[in-house]
DNA sequence: GGAAATTAGATGCATATGCATTGATGTGGG
DNA sequence: CCCACATCAATGCATATGCATCTAATTTCC
C-alpha cells in the first residue's frame, strides 16, 4: 500500500507545480512578445541540431522530449509547415522516417536563445545564488531519476 | 539589459521543467486510472471547501490557482454540470457570482484525496527525506517569491 | 515462408485552451 | 446626472490536445 505524504512533501508539491507554472508561462510570454514560436520548438530545434545533418527519428525525439507519440507527429507537422525542419524518408526502415533541421530552423533557433535565455534568467537564475540552483537542480534530479527508475518497473 | 543564465541556472530549470511535468503526469494518470477527476477539479473543490459555505467570487479563483479568466469559467461550467459545485447570484455586484461547493464536490474531493495523496508519495515525497522536501520548498518558494515581486513591477 | 504480433507514425473525433471580444454592471470625474 | 472608463464573467472562433484507431512496414515464431 501506498504511504501518505507528510506536510512538508505537500508543500513542495504544490510549490513545484506553482515554480513550474510561473517559470514556464514566463517564458512563453517572452517567446511570444518578441514573435517567437512556443518553447517545445525550440527544444525540438535544439535535439534536431544536437542530432546533426542525418536527423533523428520522431520516436526518439518523443522520448528526449517527454511527449506523446500523436503529439510530436503534430508538432512536425506545423514545424515542416513553418519550413523550419524536413522529414525524410528512412530507408532502413520503410515504417520509419528521419525529421532533420533547415537552415532556417538553425535561423530560428539562434533567433530564439537570446530571449528564452533572459527568460530563464528572469524566471529561475536573478532568483537563486549558484550554489542554490545547484541544490536545486540536484533535488529535482532526484525526482526525475526516480521517475526514470520505476519507468521500467 | 537581461544577463543570461549560467549553466547551472539552465540546468536547475530544464530539470524544473521535466521534474514537474513528470510528477503532474503520473498525478493525473493516477486519477484517471481510478476513475476521477482531473487534478485541477480537486484544487477548485479545495480553494472552495476552504471558503465555506458562503463561496468564493470566480476571479478569487482565478488569482488562487494561476488560472485564466475563460479558464475558471470553463472549469466551473463543467464542474457544475456534474454537480460538484454551484453559481449563485452576488448580491452586492450584479456582475459578479459566487461559486459555492455541493455536498457532492464534498464527497468528490473526500474521494480524490487518498489518490492524490498517494500519488504524491509515489511521485515526491518517496524520493526525498524530510530534509530535503524541505529545502526544495525552501528553494522553489524564492521562485514564486520572485515572480509574485514582479508582478507589482 | 507465412500468419500473428509488434512497431512507426498519422489521423478522425471529442474535448480543452488561448485570444479577442462582448454584454452587463459598476465607478469616478466633470 | 451622465458619459467615459474599469471590472466581472461568458463566449465565438481558431488552434491544440488526448484518445482511440488506422495503415503500413517489420519482426517473431512456428
Amino acid at each position: 500500500m501506498r504511504g501518505k505524504p507528510d506536510d512538508i512533501t505537500i508543500r513542495a508539491w504544490a510549490r513545484l507545480m506553482a515554480a513550474q507554472h510561473l517559470a514556464l508561462s514566463a517564458v512563453e510570454r517572452a517567446l511570444k512578445a518578441a514573435g517567437l514560436p512556443p518553447l517545445a520548438w525550440y527544444d525540438v530545434l535544439l535535439e534536431l541540431e544536437r542530432a546533426g545533418g542525418a536527423g533523428m527519428r520522431p520516436f526518439a525525439l518523443e522520448r528526449a522530449m517527454l511527449l506523446a507519440q500523436y503529439s510530436v507527429s503534430r508538432l512536425i507537422d506545423r514545424m515542416e509547415r513553418a519550413g523550419l525542419v524536413e522529414r525524410r524518408d528512412y530507408a532502413r526502415d520503410g515504417r520509419g522516417q528521419l525529421v532533420a533541421i533547415t537552415d532556417r530552423g538553425k535561423a530560428m533557433r539562434r533567433g530564439m536563445w537570446p530571449v528564452y535565455a533572459g527568460a530563464i534568467e528572469q524566471a529561475v537564475g536573478r532568483h537563486l545564488s549558484a550554489q542554490q540552483a545547484g541544490a536545486l537542480d540536484e533535488l529535482l534530479g532526484r525526482l526525475v531519476a526516480g521517475h526514470r527508475a520505476e519507468e521500467v518497473e
